[in-house]
DNA sequence: TGACATTTACCGGGCTGATT
DNA sequence: AATCAGCCCGGTAAATGTCA
């Protein structure tokens, strides 16, 4: 074994770590986001870098020098310039330095792509959001698209392309949904010929956008993809009370169910509401909340909807023709909320106001309700309290004010099911 | 040699991808 | 779902190179 088996792969090994080096450092640097050569070129010692133990290896002598002949020869390339320790030219390596000029031979000789192509490639191919339908999408592209021309990286995966182009296919595919949502693997399987593609490379990133740019902060991913509609399985709406609807040529009452009937997702967007026969509409947050609401107000004359968390796809499409027909026929009729009194509750509440009904009531969602239940309360981090306070100030939540107030304070906040009993006159 | 500009090192925070 | 390491970012302070 002479050191011809090593030398030549362990010089092109070592070239393409060194080159790699500069260029990480050069494309971190602000020349390469000022896009001109500055006064300092990208450089290092070579004492402090990570080629030092190999380059001071006693055991084996000749990897300097091969270290030295492949970096003399980088020299004579112009792709980088070398200073010596005093005194020991040609042997030992003091500074190495990038070579402006030779930037271009430094990553071709490296193997890797320029920085620069994959920010070019990546506007490219997140252009056509900037005609996206949807407000949050286009200021998402707008922000992103002007980062990545200032050669900054927004956070996104440079080296992803293809995970990009999915995202921006999911993107456009998305407001031409079905009013109730489609179902994930339905819908992965329609836009990529495979129903686990979309769960698999696209749906954590669709969900930290629609975190970080979406309009409505949610508390889960379902709840996300539901805003956006990508459902698990087509949901139901759940109902107790007298409605009157009208579904193809049959009218349809729901009074006569006892403990309250689902009207499914083809069925709510067939239907149409033709009349309300109660004296009010009461919409509840969580299930449980919801039977007992239903149990214990047996003849009251209600029309009570379980909303199930954030109102999903379906449920809005049912609110949208019931708020409808309330408005037509008796726009007077009250309509009162029963949900968490915490932050996702009355974001929830919000939501309800501001979409269906701007008569909208809290019931026991109120500074007595909350200091009633003190010892059931569940406790508030930092960051939860930070949060309350940010709302506080949202002239969106100005109703919230004092609630919200004494959710930071106490640190506390109330879930709707420690509140066992119902009073009569809610 | 000193003034100035730029880079580097370091930190926390957030995202990504892999793993469990 | 939770956890982890790795990476990038922006900010800071400190170090270092350039230029007159």
């Amino acid at each position: 074994m002479g050191p011809l088996d090593h030398e030549q792969p362990f010089k092109t090994r070592f070239q393409k770590r060194l080159l790699s080096y500069l260029l990480d450092k050069y494309e971190r640097s602000r020349s390469f986001q000022s896009g001109g050569a500055s006064g300092l070129r990208p450089q290092f010692a070579m004492k402090e870098s990570p080629f030092w133990a190999e380059y001071s290896d006693e055991m084996d002598f000749r990897k300097r020098d091969w270290m030295n002949e492949v970096l003399l020869d980088l020299e004579r390339q112009g792709v980088v310039s070398l200073v010596w320790d005093r005194f020991r030219e040609g042997e030992l390596l003091a500074k190495v330095y990038l070579e402006w000029d030779g930037l271009d031979d430094a990553y071709r000789l490296a193997g890797r792509e320029p920085k620069l192509a994959k920010l070019k490639r990546l506007r490219e191919i997140l252009r056509p959001l900037q005609s996206h339908p949807w407000e949050w999408v286009r200021r998402f592209w707008r922000e992103t698209d002007d980062r990545l021309a200032k050669r900054q990286n927004p956070g996104l995966a440079l080296d992803d392309p293809e995970g990009y182009a999915d995202l921006v296919r999911v993107l456009q595919a998305l407001p031409g949904l079905d009013e109730t949502g489609v179902p994930k693997r339905q819908f992965s399987q329609a836009l990529f010929r495979d129903s686990k593609h979309f769960e698999r490379r696209v749906e954590r990133r669709l969900v930290g956008l629609l975190r970080a740019w979406g309009e409505f902060e949610m508390e889960t991913e379902e709840a996300y993809l539901d805003s956006v509609g990508v459902v698990e399985n087509p949901s139901s709406v759940w109902l107790n009370g007298p409605l009157t609807l009208v579904l193809g040529d049959r009218r349809l009452e729901t009074a006569g169910f006892v403990g309250g009937v689902g009207l499914s997702a083809a069925t709510v967007q067939k239907m149409e509401v033709e009349a309300v026969g109660a004296q009010r509409i009461v919409t509840i947050e969580n299930l449980t909340s919801y039977h007992q609401w239903v149990q214990e107000r047996v003849g009251r004359s209600e029309l009570v909807v379980y909303t199930g968390g954030f109102p999903h796809h379906t449920l809005q499409l049912f609110l949208k023709k019931l708020a409808a027909a309330v408005a037509r026929q008796s726009p007077e009729l009250p309509v009162g909320h029963w949900g968490d009194v915490d932050l996702g509750g009355i974001r929830i509440f919000q939501f309800l106001k501001t979409q269906f009904f701007p008569r909208l009531q809290p019931i026991m969602m109120d500074i007595p309700t909350l200091e009633a239940h003190r010892e059931r309360a569940v406790r508030a981090d930092d960051k939860y309290v930070e949060k309350a306070l940010a709302m506080r100030d949202d002239p969106g939540f100005a109703q919230w004010g004092e609630v919200l107030d004494w959710i930071a304070k106490s640190r506390l906040r109330l879930e709707q099911e420690s509140i066992v009993d119902i009073p009569a006159d809610v």
